[in-house]
DNA sequence: CCGATCTTTGACAACGGTTCTCAACAAGCG
DNA sequence: CGCTTGTTGAGAACCGTTGTCAAAGATCGG
């Protein structure tokens, strides 16, 4: 039951501090090994699974179906405006649209209640360099 | 170029007008086999992704990353209030949240934005059942 | 009708992200 | 220290999905 503090487990937390937008797991086990810090693929999985759900880090689904995962600011809820070209993040929140989705979820008799609410687009960098 | 009618897609364009809610690709082809309609997997997801790329069915992700499709009554934009458990969907769309997406990315100098916005619940026959 | 043409099909292999397996290993504790 | 027990890692397994390619069939000009 415990949760000891591995080298491999602060390794990653690191890793994910120094990267400001949204990683995938190959991604950052990528990172980890060319910076000397090597670190099985498999545990690179596990401790992102376990951040995850300890709400220490953010997770999200691509357009291709791959995990990403981000250390946020905040660890209340809020939603992302993602950069689909280098990832870059910015973290947005909505009271209206909470309220909103609660509202029409309750008039239709539903129930537990979540909402999955990302927005995707291109950022100004991103859209100057593909010029 | 063409897009020949073949009794196979029929065969998945009908299966999906009789299912009402968001199904796989394999819950279809499983339905298919069920009925005696022979049809290829690798058919089914093609016919999908044929049927998804003229907007003619409703592609997402469920949580564990599987794709699920559905006929919509209405073509033009909108969301989906699904039910977790049986998948039974309800078609919503919310004008005001359509507003407040496109300004916040606008507003962080993001283009060619695009929004995921889904709601998860359990409906009230499952929220009962499960008692 | 009849081929010729050219898309579609389907069984199966291949792919890619993620999870599992299990023996070797190391945190934390007394 | 030793022990106990959670953790690691290399590779296999998993699973949804896509690619392969020869055979089948839809469409069309004649």
């Amino acid at each position: 039951m415990a949760a000891r503090m591995t080298r491999q487990r602060t390794a990653v937390v690191e890793a994910l501090d120094e990267m400001a937008d949204f990683r995938s797991a190959q991604q950052l086990h990528e990172a980890l090994r060319a910076r000397g810090e090597s670190v099985g693929l498999a545990t690179v999985y596990r401790a992102l699974q376990a951040l995850a759900e300890a709400s220490e880090v953010d997770v999200l689904r691509a357009e291709d179906g791959e995990s990403l995962y981000r250390r946020c600011a905040r660890r209340e809820h809020h939603h992302h405006l993602v950069c689909r070209m280098c990832g870059r993040t910015v973290e947005i929140d909505g009271p209206t649209v909470e309220a909103w989705a609660s509202k029409v979820a309750a008039a239709q008799g539903f129930d537990d209640i979540e909402h999955t609410i990302e927005l995707w687009g291109t950022c100004a960098d991103c859209r100057a360099a593909a010029r």
